[in-house]
DNA sequence: AGTCAATCTCAA
DNA sequence: CATGTTGAGATTGACT
């Protein structure tokens, strides 16, 4: 496939130059006065793959031209990707970086983010002149080229990686149908109307009012403050060790369910009341900014706007465009099932060839009412490195019946204890220990086997949940692709192993095909042949909040 | 007035 | 002896 490498100049122009597959330039570097515009034309006339430093800085600038672009390879997200599988995390991956790494020279840091290009060129004043930046580009995607064909899976890693930037840009662009009425309705109806300035909303001072009624009366006990309210508790004759809810509904008094509704109101308040409302949602949509590879294993973070934690009462306020619809799609107990396949287990991959996997599992718990209940806690404790109470029964069930797939993340937390590496299967590679953790484990005391288990508990974890990041890369990549060809449908959400589609009424059974086409597909791209399903469960609704 | 850790709850 | 993963984000309260 033809590649071609871009570079950025001030000013809206640019530089752009053919490759081969490999990186070796295929035509002379061509300088452009309108590098938006250019790239429009070439994607018309050939859809290469476009080579260039970030993809979420580029982007943006193509999707408000109606520029969008069928495949890319991103530098610096393929350079983070190498630099941590060669155990060297957390290294400056800007273009620049990698050229003087190349080079042996001196490795500047990286720009604070949002820094522009011409902002960068200032800041560092020494910057090369434009001609240069594509030489360095062309150079740094050569050498990425050779890296990725060195390592097993990475190909598919590094594309997934840099269309999911794509998806990511362009569910920027798009947005999360947001009703800014259904919101501030459903705010109004558990807190009260907007209050003004700062003062809180009506339900929660009554709340709030009420609580310190309850411990008294004698002055008042702020609610917000964890400290105060544990001082109110000890006062009272009932010290709690912690204010959290789990911990207060233990306790028999008076204030703790005045309390408890306190705190998830307030949530509701504070987290995405009002102010979140006039900061975030604008034209009916949510637009979030997405961080792809933001979490060490693979999963995406976001910057600001919590998109990945919109509390479930709030879904009532997405809500699709008239003649729109939502298909809304999760990957089922995706987790336990990503671990049968990677560890072939066949007893394993057996029972997660049908339905519900943990319902499958509950045979090796024998015939009791909670065996499914029995079979879910073992997994997630064996992903999760649990071993207390009862859970150490249950994960020796689990260890004689399905040998193979209990070994492959012990041996993931052996490594881990070890100080090794570990990585998912396309190979993507967890963070290597702390100078601070080498020291603490050097150590012998009890805080050094603390240190070493806790690091076996992030390995054993590790494997599992960044193969499941993967293979939701790869499902995401190919349900972009299958949109695309099908014209208005938009990714407009996606949360680790859900996503969100907005749709024309009309398309939406053409839009859940292409949701399960796109898990078997990742499956079959990961896994090869396995015997594991990997089952979409999805709904066609009018409001998020209607999917599950 | 700004920074930082601790605490808490939300999501998968 | 105790052993549950990854994050975002708001607030308090101590510190500079």
């Amino acid at each position: 496939m033809v590649r071609v490498a871009v570079s950025e100049g001030a000013g809206g122009g640019g530089v752009v130059r053919p490759l081969a597959e490999d990186g070796t330039p295929s035509g002379p570097a061509v300088e452009v006065d309108d590098l938006v515009a250019e790239i429009g034309e070439r994607e018309r006339d050939g859809a290469p793959r476009w080579v260039w430093p970030s993809t979420a800085r580029l982007a943006p600038r193509l999707l408000a031209a109606g520029v969008r672009v069928a495949r890319c390879h991103d530098l610096e997200l393929v350079e983070s990707l190498l630099l941590g599988h060669a155990g060297r995390y957390g290294e400056p991956r800007s273009v620049a970086a990698a050229w003087a790494r190349l080079r042996g020279e001196p490795v500047p840091d990286d720009p604070l983010p949002g820094a522009t290009v011409s902002a960068q060129a200032s800041l560092f004043g020494d910057e090369a002149p434009v001609g240069d930046d594509i030489e360095r580009v062309v150079a740094v995607h050569a050498e990425q080229q050779r890296g990725i064909a060195k390592l097993h899976g990475f190909a598919l890693l590094t594309a997934a990686e840099s269309a999911g930037a794509l998806v990511a840009a362009e569910m920027t662009h798009a947005g999360l149908p947001w009703s800014a009425e259904r919101h501030d309705a459903l705010l109004t109806e558990m807190l009260g109307p907007r209050p003004s300035g700062g003062l809180r909303p009506r339900r929660l001072q009554e709340l709030a009012d009420r609580i310190s009624d309850a411990f008294g009366g004698r002055g008042h006990v702020n609610p917000d403050s964890p400290a105060q309210i544990q001082k109110a508790f000890a006062s009272a004759g009932l010290p709690v060790n912690s204010t959290r809810a789990h911990v207060l509904k233990s306790v028999d008094h008076p204030a703790v369910p005045v309390l408890l509704e306190y705190k998830e109101l307030s949530r509701l308040h504070t987290a995405h009341g009002w102010s979140w409302l006039d900061t975030w949602v604008a034209d009916g949509r949510f637009r979030p900014e997405y961080v792809v590879g933001g979490v060490v294993s693979g999963r995406w973070a976001t910057n600001g706007g919590g998109a990945l934690q919109i509390p479930r009462v709030l879904r009532k306020a997405v809500v699709a465009d008239p003649g729109w619809t939502l298909v809304v799609a999760d990957a089922a107990q995706l987790e336990p099932r990503v671990l049968a396949a990677l560890a072939g287990d066949r007893a394993f991959a057996e029972a997660a060839a049908h339905g519900d996997l943990y319902s499958a599992l509950a045979g090796a718990f024998g015939d009791r009412d909670d065996a499914r209940e029995k079979a879910k806690i073992a997994l997630l404790s064996a992903m999760y490195g649990g071993g207390t109470g009862e859970a150490v029964q249950l994960l020796s069930v689990l260890r004689t019946r399905f040998p193979d797939a209990f070994e492959y993340v012990e041996s993931a937390a052996r490594a881990g204890e070890r100080g090794h590496l570990v990585r998912s299967l396309l190979g993507r590679t967890c963070p290597p220990p702390s100078a601070g953790w080498r020291e603490l484990t050097i150590a012998g005391e009890e805080t050094a086997a603390q240190a070493l288990r806790s690091r076996g508990r992030f390995t054993r974890n590790f494997v599992v949940q960044a193969t499941a990041a993967d293979w939701a890369l790869v499902l995401l990549a190919s349900l972009r692709r299958r949109l695309a060809a099908m014209g208005p449908p938009e990714l407009v959400f996606f949360q680790h192993d859900e996503v969100v589609v907005h749709a024309p009424c009309e398309q939406a059974d053409e839009v859940v095909a292409a949701v399960h086409d796109a898990a078997r597909e990742a499956a079959r791209l990961l896994f090869g042949a396995t015997r594991v399903l990997f089952p979409m469960e999805t709904a066609v609704v009018d409001t998020y909040a209607d999917a599950k």
